[in-house]
DNA sequence: TCCAGATAGTCCATAATATGGACCTTATTC
DNA sequence: GAATAAGGTCCATATTATGGACTATCTGGA
């Protein structure tokens, strides 16, 4: 199947306006895809048919990426995976965009109080992205998410408080574009699963995933916004399900809140220092087969 | 000035080859180019300039960069920066690049143990990158070098101590491609003075900065290896001049000997638990001005 | 309030660039 | 060792990216 219409669909402006870099697009696009697979990289023909380009541009687009450093191929088993200038790149990136660094004093304390691992994880797209795994003391502890790790908005506890969180025309439009991946792999998942969680979720004040991801590795995810309103991320507790019975989630969730809206007033402060208007350019909408925003 | 060029000179194979996709090319080399300011981001002019291309392009190319979130774009001052998904992407690399996480225990081991400010910094073709900054504990703290702050190769303690960590052919390349640099903006740093750095620096076993880059800043830095010989970075230590007497110096040489060390020791066995072959793939030369220059 | 200068951003005919069908090469399987 | 499959490359062609010339917007000075 086609990967990349899966998860950067919208023509919403089909033939709308050339882009004028077709061969950029395409190549950040291939970029992008290749960020999915962060842990094992991905062989040519993968990258072929989740882009749909033909081998020889994609191979020229990869061998453009690989002159960057953004890409490198595994000699051995050729495959192509992100490279050292795109860690590099992320690090100087992270002066502006450090939402990690703002977190990690609360994750710290949030798992040296709980004893369970914590995460911060963010938006992209229709996906959660988990940017950091700070793990806690408790012997016992569930792997089921690791920094990397991507899942359709709604299935882990961070993710579904970030869609939970969403006002309800971008729930459904996120839940229609995930709904043949849903579907397709995550069972436990479906669409109207999804819609109940997203209620309880909202009625509770933090989102529950009771081991349907991974069995008995149960969570509590808050998300947190920008000053403007728009998501910027959650955090979450991970546990095994003996150490999440109600009356601990409710205890887990004090925790949860408190470092939850330090993050909100420390991205407050981040903007108040720096100017006015808008805090961040807005997320510009993308596909591999471009058609300018509308507008 | 024409920044690109001064510090991604080579035309080695000059004509050599034509890419096959100048207009990817060019976007990374923008990309590359707008990581250099991370903190204030860069206006078009400047990066018209900075990379040689004309206006128009250089527009498009940022428009393909904005629209994959690499870049964006500051509302107010119009200035060029990297996005969001620069940050991220660099998230999703950290899973095989990440010098930095395996570095972090070490850093923090350093910092408790000597209370200065410890250091992560790699090497960028001619320049060094400091990924990050571990607050000491003392209480006069050096705030001469931050994460993602970049200097010349010799430039710096840990900067320094990869540079006299080079073969001596790349010692003479990398002097040479950041001649007219030095000369320009790092008095004190001049070509010759550095030779002198390189030669104390492998008698000694550690490298020496005695406040050269702003005064009473002193610091002492090791490289450290991957299992095939190149450098991967180095570790250093910076505290203000009263605290790093001769037998200090010495004092800190050890424990910083021995991270160093540990580090390679950790990034053996991340590879013998791959493959048997290269590491990784050679870096690639690359320029932003391809081929065509002549005519 | 208006103008000068500077910087940001856009248009569009043209030339150069990226494209992809066909082909070659290297591993893996039976 | 022939067959299959995947990785990789060539090159004439048409599509795409280019950049000179133009317009819009901002800044500060009188």
């Amino acid at each position: 199947m086609d990967y990349l219409e899966e998860r950067l669909p919208q023509n919403s402006a089909p033939e709308a306006g050339l882009s004028g870099s077709q061969s950029v697009d395409r190549a950040l696009g291939l970029l992008s895809l290749i960020g999915r697979e962060p842990a094992e990289g991905l062989p040519l023909g993968e990258i072929v048919s989740g882009s749909g380009l033909n081998k020889p541009t994609t191979r020229r687009l990869l061998l453009a990426l690989m002159r960057a450093g953004l890409v490198e191929q595994e000699p051995q088993t050729r495959r192509y995976c992100l490279g050292e200038e795109a860690f590099v790149l992320g690090v100087l990136a992270a002066r502006r965009h450090g939402l990690l660094e703002i977190a990690m004093d609360g994750l710290r304390r949030l798992s040296a109080e709980t004893q369970d691992t914590s995460f911060l994880t963010v938006r992209r797209e229709n996906y959660a992205i988990c940017l950091h795994r700070e793990e806690g003391t408790y012997p016992v502890r569930t792997h089921a998410l690791q920094a990397g790790d991507q899942h359709p908005l709604g299935v882990g506890a961070g993710s579904l408080a970030m869609l939970a969180a969403l006002p309800d025309d971008d729930v459904d439009r996120v839940i229609a574009a995930n709904e043949a991946v849903l579907l397709a792999r995550y069972p436990g998942f479906a669409p109207d699963a999804l819609r109940v969680d997203i209620a309880e979720t909202r009625a509770r004040g933090f989102s529950l995933n009771p081991g349907r991801l991974v069995a008995s590795s149960w969570g509590i995810g808050r998300a947190f916004r920008y000053p403007d309103g728009r998501v910027a991320g959650a955090l979450s507790i991970a546990a095994i399900d003996s150490r999440m019975a109600p009356s601990r989630q409710a205890e887990l969730a004090v925790p949860l809140a408190r470092e939850a809206e330090r993050m909100e007033a420390l991205l407050a402060e981040m903007f108040v220092s720096k100017r006015a208007g808008r805090p961040m350019a807005a997320a510009v909408p993308r596909s591999i087969e471009t058609g300018r925003a509308a507008r």
